[in-house]
DNA sequence: ACGATAATGATAATTCATTATCATATAAAC
DNA sequence: GTTTATATGATAATGAATTATCATTATCGT
């Protein structure tokens, strides 16, 4: 990926724009709109690219296909809307939970997603 | 799955005594040590009857495949080995997490994992 | 012990996300 | 504008986990 294409500005536009971390599938969706016709294939061979040169990461959350984000540089967390299953990144941090482990355990990182509704599908649920 | 079999009572006996949730594979190794011979195959079959009469529960941890637990009733969490790969109950909690996501959205559940290393991956580091 | 039928083992098939292929389109160096 | 090599789009291929198939084995009510 050394040469600039609307293809690639538009995948990398959509995902810095989220605000929040897309599904490979969701990247097409958003990047289609700047770029139309283009196809999956494009939007992994760019996602693949954009990891490998750290403008992006990988968020993995259980039972789920990777997302994608623009790289933060901090640690924060997510949070799942089980209403729209858009994911959102989460700042805060219950912190230090070593204390959590069991007894000879050390703790060296941690993962903490959130399930509950997100602002919007609170104020209109999506159809089922 | 309605009759006893050795296979059947060897894999249930497997993620009863394990303490701790086991990929299929894993199942398939314990369990073979007291019904030799037996295939993957078996153990697909007989853990989606065991979650379908709730007899086990899926782990799903990000980035893994399912892991299945003897069926607990509360609330707890996982502690993934990086050195090992086993994964161990976490009976702790945080506690209430509402505070940590954004204004408007609303917590129902979570699911927290921790990572570094075990009791005895600490006192006896595996192989590379 | 017998017989009906459910469970097993071996393996083929499926599923689904991801990657490879290759002809074509298109950056960008000239 | 031409040239050359890279990126794309369409789709086939792959990989890995899981499920289906089917002949055989084994359970359990009789």
């Amino acid at each position: 990926m050394e040469r600039i294409t609307k293809q690639g500005t538009a995948i990398l536009n959509a995902i810095k724009t989220a605000g929040r971390p897309l599904l490979a599938q969701e990247i097409l969706d958003a990047a289609a709109a700047e770029a139309p016709g283009m196809g999956i294939a494009t939007v992994y061979r760019n996602i693949k690219s954009l990891v490998e040169n750290g403008l992006i990461g990988t968020v993995n959350l259980p039972g789920e296909n990777p997302r994608y984000e623009s790289s933060h540089h901090h640690h924060h967390h997510h949070f799942h809307c089980t209403r729209c299953d858009k994911v959102y990144d989460v700042h805060e941090c219950p912190g230090e939970l070593q204390q959590l482990a069991p007894k000879g355990f050390r703790v060296e990182s941690h993962e903490l997603t959130l399930y509950g509704a997100c602002e919007s599908c609170q104020l209109s649920p999506p159809p089922p």
